[in-house]
DNA sequence: TTGTAAGCGTTATCAA
DNA sequence: TTGATAACGCTTACAA
């Protein structure tokens, strides 16, 4: 495998001339430039980027952690910092699935040196140390974490005011006895959306009654075994607010066989806007989370701070969350149109979107 | 930020000593041990990945190169790529939407010397080239190449057997007059599908039949469009093999709006089994496509030979397609259990399978 | 057991 | 405009 030193031999000329010539520096004559690129491209050379990030300190790699991959929202988030990455010529180098903080730290460890700044999703407050620690090895954005986490770049999602919003368009429709599937405690989004169902009530004069806030984990088991408890409670829910589409998918699937209908006798809201949500029976209405965006506007986060040469202030972006009205909360759809349309024309699928294999 | 030196300095010792106890070579005195460790905590030291894999030759890290992010496919085989590197302590260095050589190969260069092996997927037979000019420079497994694409590892989808045992499921319901919606012509795997349902029709007494063999390009549009040609063709088809879930969908979904029934008036089977197909009216019946052990087990073939002392011959694999029998295609359902159990109890989701965000 | 010094493949700094 | 040569931060012979 040549190095710049074969080309140079082979060019007649030295190292430092071939280097200069491949970078584009100007200070070449034309007949070293010439013996340079032939001996190159006879040699099909390619510079070690090792070696080179080694002296000029930069690698055009950025880091990404997140806690998990699995889902749509993971592969979403890493679709949009892969593409955004790439449009800047930009690599990404990708760990996930970090449980602990300590695992979170090894794998930061291991990206010192390949790359140029982090992007990543502290999954709970115990990890604002390794958070901390990682900050003085290279700049960092925060994908959705707590509100005060610190003085540090960061993107999220706007999970109060989308839930808040969701609960308000219930209440909108004549819903006074709105219940709630709650997400796992602890979990960011999950108290978000709670915070933001609560909000909504009381804007309304009403109180938040913990009989109407059922248990949920975010999985669809959970929200299939919440159908029981929602319809004991008393007063008698008219509507749900499901902290996300999975739970909301569960809970259908489990009102459909009580014979329950939705959304005469219950209305559902979910959060998410996962891929199924539009073709459930009858179509979610939920809360649409632009995963790709929160990814996207990370990365961009991210050039922007490296590329700006005077210091730039911590900046905190919050991308929206908008209710995306369908036929579950039993208003007129305002954005689907009848099923045979919709497979020419959807409004929803990102653009650039296309299908696989 | 700290460096080897100054480790060194703070703890007495040379460099040549602290690189022995971060490494934990065996001939370091407890003493030197101690004094080391204490202060490359103290400083919080990380050692430079960069520099390290300058001398060692060797990164830990897998580089991957993909023509598209796009889709659940995508998605899936990155996190089978993910989590098999992250087993083996491997980080995974991405680039993807790679449309044409050129773009592909200067991916592929600027991995040079960060990357000790390379999972790629080559879109077309033009990149044959390319993939000649990379394999000279690191180790490459290939993704779904086609069939006899050189002397490569390489791991595949079973796209012609499972075509064909789509296929051969629905002559095995009785139907005689089966059509096909293609995939883009020129694609591998729709090419490897159409074969499929060829050798099927073929092995039951059966010519295929242009007529019977709709233009299609694996979007839900194209599905939803191909109706009016399958109604229309004579004889008339009583069934349908969509070379993917996405144009099953729209085809489903279009016969919904003209008023065939489906599975009585029209069996239609897909491929991939994506999210969706289990969701759909009717559950559809679709082949199986393993995305995440596509990218697993192309990870493990890397690791494998990178680990092997001795010269290892290519391999291929192959990974199974099966068909999942649903209701699409008017068949008993052998997998799916009534609506309301199969909240609880999902087969079909990958095992540590999680649900986001 | 330890330290010195020679790489690894580049870029950057000087003189020439 | 060029070429020695010194970094860059680390590992690893080789000597001590």
């Amino acid at each position: 495998v040549p190095t710049i030193h074969d080309v140079a031999q082979l060019a007649d000329v030295s190292i430092a001339t071939v280097s200069r010539v491949l970078n584009g520096s100007l200070r070449v004559s034309e007949e070293s430039r010439r013996k340079v690129t032939a001996a190159a491209s006879q040699l099909d050379y390619w510079p070690n980027g090792t070696a080179r990030s080694l002296t000029t300190r930069s690698t055009h790699v950025l880091g990404v952690l997140l806690p998990d991959l699995y889902g749509e929202f993971f592969s979403e988030v890493i679709r949009g910092i892969d593409q955004a990455a790439r449009v800047q010529m930009y690599q990404v180098l990708l760990s996930s699935s970090h449980a602990d903080t300590e695992t979170v730290l090894s794998a930061a460890r291991s990206m010192r040196g390949r790359i140029d700044g982090l992007i990543m999703m502290a999954p709970d407050e115990a990890s604002a140390e390794a958070v901390e620690l990682i900050r003085r090895r290279f700049p960092v954005v925060l994908l959705n974490p707590r509100s005060p986490s610190g003085d540090c770049d960061a993107v999220s999602i706007a999970n109060f005011e989308g839930a808040r919003a969701a609960t308000q368009h219930l209440l909108g429709l004549g819903h006074r006895a709105i219940a709630t599937i709650r997400g796992p405690l602890g979990n960011v989004d999950s108290d978000e959306r709670l915070r933001g169902y609560h909000d909504a009530l009381r804007g309304a004069g009403l109180a938040p009654s913990p009989p109407l806030e059922l248990a949920g984990d975010f999985t669809e088991g959970s929200g299939y075994r919440a159908a029981a408890d929602l319809l004991a409670a008393r007063p008698r829910p008219t509507a749900v607010f499901a902290a996300n589409d999975s739970m909301a998918l569960g809970l259908v699937s489990a009102l459909a066989s009580l014979d329950v209908s939705v959304p005469k006798d219950m209305a559902v809201v979910g959060f998410d806007d996962i891929a199924i949500a539009r073709y459930m029976n009858p179509p979610l209405t939920t809360v649409r989370v632009d995963a790709f965006g929160l990814g996207q506007h990370a990365v961009r986060m991210m050039l922007y701070r490296a590329r700006t040469p005077e210091p730039v202030p911590v900046r905190r972006e919050v991308l929206p969350a908008p209710v995306v009205v369908r036929c579950s909360c039993g208003a007129a759809p305002a954005d689907r149109a009848p099923r045979g349309r919709e497979a020419e024309i959807d409004p929803f699928i990102p653009s650039g979107r296309r299908p696989s294999p």
